[in-house]
DNA sequence: GCGACCTTGCTTTTT
DNA sequence: GCAAGGTCGC
């Protein structure tokens, strides 16, 4: 992953001259900062006891210097004789963890470089709630009846459990259109995240499959058995078993007092049951601070609430101070006042205006082009004009709904020569080949995953289901599931591959800390099976060597079976491997990715009903108006120039059934005419007069028309 | 019981 | 376009 790009808030952060030595005072540092942010970082400190203040919540605007803000803070505490080792740090993506890390240790190496101490300041407990949680679980784990081997399952391996399960109660009949596997797993991660009985959450939000409820609850029933006899724990389960263990009267005591401070970014992206974790270690509220914009809540899909920032204050006796942060130190007045107008829109909201002192005549443009060709096209000149005028690459984003709106662009850029990254939308760990090897690495370090020992096995040539079953079921409950496996009787056939397979296994299983060499020991065993059982061997071949490379980071097999799944790779490049920091390189990234970031130019692709709003999130008005903060979301992202083009047609997925698949679009709903005033409308390429297309309104209609020659030269 | 072949479905965002 | 699921011949 490369170096962070944005520039964080440059504006107001100081330069390192600004800080200087004082007579004894902490806070020298501070003075860069506004009245506000000061009164976040420095509230409750220098009490006589620091973990005797009261809870705070900082609702902060976009760009407000948030980040920042928590950073000072978390510096501050430190400075202040806050043990570095009892703060904790949480934040929804890992993304987000890092560049709060890199910042907070920014500011405290300098502050401490001023004062000519030297101070370990590492952070070790900052991170996702799903990695934080993995960390005390483990832990904990034998006080609390878990075997500390446990292994986590991605979403296609709880899918696939899931699946299994199904199938075994009877439930996966074609005929009665029982809920998929994702849908089944989607509604219990709503229920387990959101705390809300399941009979509501099918009632409220997968009204297709409330005939099920009660086959759902035996199903669920029987998926958490299951997981829990083959010892592992999928993404909810680390924040449930977490919530649930300081839930604990005694342990929520003891591990919320392990932290004197417990801060958390991005609130407004947490759920009821991460609110739970916290409420069961600081009770009181104690030390607690958490920072969030309920305008940039875009996350609800993972049951995210805004209540959850709404209500924090009142859940503690007295109530938690409130501090906000409305002055916005990235974007221009323009860019604001347009920004501002979209949200302003929205049904319900709760902060104010942002504002700026950066003044620009610039407003932004809202460029119609005739299709996604034309889109891409425009947005290459655009890039390389604005690097012409001195603006790097890296300082330039082009943000879009979806992962696979950048399909076209990413084959214009790559036409252009101009290197990029795209964050989001990647589904490393899906692709089978990856699968597979995680698969094996898994059983190993866990010969009780069940599913990971029957993916195994059938990699083996003459080894189906029938036989994986028997000897997964022989293993199943013996006390020693490996002597069981040493011995099973496989068919003749597959005699020589099996003697193969149990020599790697044993030697994976007994082998102490050979990490990496594991794993090279694994790439070399599946290697034959690969080549036959995949035509492009060669092309999954290059994603075994990545995952090599990010095995060979880690120490052991534990820490990278763990981390993989809960952070895998983030970020794919036009170029083999990722670029190095020096290399100069365009950003592509989903909004959701984009999430916290800032750059000098941004374009937005596909502004149109359909794309933003996704047509398939147009269900409800709750999801209506996410999707609008979502357009909010990567407008503020825009420091001097922003750009949203909207393409008069577009290539669409849905619409197979009537075999047309470009559609003609229409400028997204969120963008009304009362709000046309904020933007600069053009057409693009400028059109000769006689046949110009208005720039303002593209056409208003729904027909549609095939050209699908040019859709599939996508798929070339 | 295995595996090659065909059909169908599914296409959002993230831990 | 791709993966999962089902069918059917060996």
């Amino acid at each position: 992953m490369p170096e962070s790009l944005p520039i964080p808030t440059a504006s107001h952060r100081p330069p390192p001259h600004h800080i200087r030595r004082d007579n004894g005072g902490v806070s020298a540092y501070l003075a860069a900062l506004n009245a506000e942010q000061r009164r976040a970082v420095e509230y409750g400190v220098g009490l006589d006891k620091l973990s005797e203040a009261g809870p705070l919540l900082i609702i902060a605007g976009a760009g407000s210097g948030k980040t920042n803000t928590l950073a000072y803070r978390v510096a501050h505490l430190v400075l202040s004789g806050a043990d570095p080792q009892r703060i904790l740090l949480l934040t929804f993506s890992r993304r987000a963890a890092e560049e709060m890390v890199r910042r907070a240790g920014h500011v405290l190496s300098q502050a401490l470089d001023a004062r000519g101490r030297r101070r370990n300041a590492a952070l070790p407990w900052a991170g996702t709630f799903h990695s934080v949680g993995a960390r005390l679980l483990r832990e904990y784990a034998e006080r609390i009846g878990l075997n500390e081997s446990f292994t986590i399952h991605d979403r296609g391996d709880s899918e696939d459990l899931l699946a299994i399960v199904r199938h075994e109660l009877g439930l996966s009949e074609t005929k009665n259109r029982f809920p998929t596997k994702g849908t089944c797993l989607a509604i219990y991660s709503r229920t387990v995240n959101s705390g809300v009985p399941l009979g509501d959450v099918l009632k409220k939000t997968f009204s297709r499959s409330a005939q099920w409820e009660e086959e759902l609850r035996k199903l669920f029933d029987a998926y958490v058995g299951e997981k829990q006899s083959q010892n592992v724990l999928d993404y909810d389960d680390l924040l449930l078993y977490w919530s649930q263990t300081v839930g604990e009267p005694s342990l929520g005591r003891e591990i919320g007092e392990r932290f004197d401070h417990v801060l958390v970014d991005e609130y407004q992206d947490t759920n009821r049951l991460q609110a739970s974790i916290l409420l069961g270690m600081k009770p009181h509220g104690q030390g607690l601070a958490v920072v969030g914009d309920d305008a940039q809540s875009i996350y609800s899909f993972r049951a995210a609430t805004v209540r959850n920032i709404l209500d924090f204050p009142k859940q503690f006796e007295p109530p938690a101070t409130i501090i906000s942060l409305e002055r916005n130190y990235r974007s221009t007045q323009p860019i604001l006042d347009a920004s501002n107008g979209i949200i302003g829109l929205a049904a319900e909201r709760y902060t104010k205006n942002l504002w700026t002192d950066r003044i620009s005549s610039e407003r932004p443009k809202l460029v119609t082009v005739r299709d996604g060709g034309e889109q891409a096209q425009y947005v290459a000149e655009q890039v390389l004009e604005y690097r012409e005028a001195g603006i790097a690459l890296k300082s330039q984003a082009v943000l879009f709904r979806s992962s696979s709106h950048s399909a076209e662009l990413e084959l214009e850029l790559a036409r252009r020569g101009i290197p990029f990254v795209k964050y989001g939308g990647l589904k490393f760990l899906e692709a089978a080949h990856i699968k597979d090897v995680l698969g094996v690495l898994r059983w190993a370090e866990n010969p009780r995953s069940r599913l990971s020992g029957f993916r195994t096995v059938k990699l083996l040539a003459g080894v189906g289901s029938a036989t994986a079953a028997k000897l997964l079921d022989a293993m199943g409950d013996a006390p020693n599931p490996i002597g069981v496996m040493q011995n099973f009787d496989m068919p003749p056939s597959v005699a020589s591959d099996w003697a193969f397979f149990r020599e790697l296994f044993s030697t994976l299983h007994a082998a102490k800390s050979t990490w990496p060499a594991d794993m090279n020991l694994v790439t070399r065993w599946y290697e034959p099976h690969l080549q036959r059982i995949y035509e492009d061997a060669h092309i999954r071949q290059g994603d075994l060597v990545q995952l090599q490379q990010i095995a060979s980071t880690y120490t052991s097999r534990e820490r990278f079976l763990t981390e993989i799944t809960l952070d895998p790779p983030s970020a794919t490049s036009d170029e083999a491997g990722m670029p190095g920091q020096d290399d100069d390189y365009l950003i592509l990234s989903t909004i959701h990715s984009a999430k916290g970031q800032e750059w000098i130019a941004v374009q937005i692709l596909n502004v149109v009903d359909g794309c933003i709003p996704s047509d398939m999130s147009t269900g409800s008005s709750e999801e209506i108006e996410e999707e609008r903060r979502l357009l909010y979301v990567a407008m503020t992202r825009a420091r001097n120039h922003l750009h949203l083009i909207v393409p008069q047609r577009f290539y669409t997925y849905q619409q197979s059934k009537s075999g047309d698949r470009h559609v003609y679009a229409l400028l997204s709903r969120f963008i009304p005419d009362c709000l046309f005033h904020h933007f600069d409308s053009c057409a693009w390429p400028v059109v000769e007069e006689s046949t110009g297309a208005p720039a303002k309104a593209p056409l208003p209609t729904t027909a549609k028309i095939d050209i699908s020659a040019q859709v599939r030269a996508q798929w070339k």
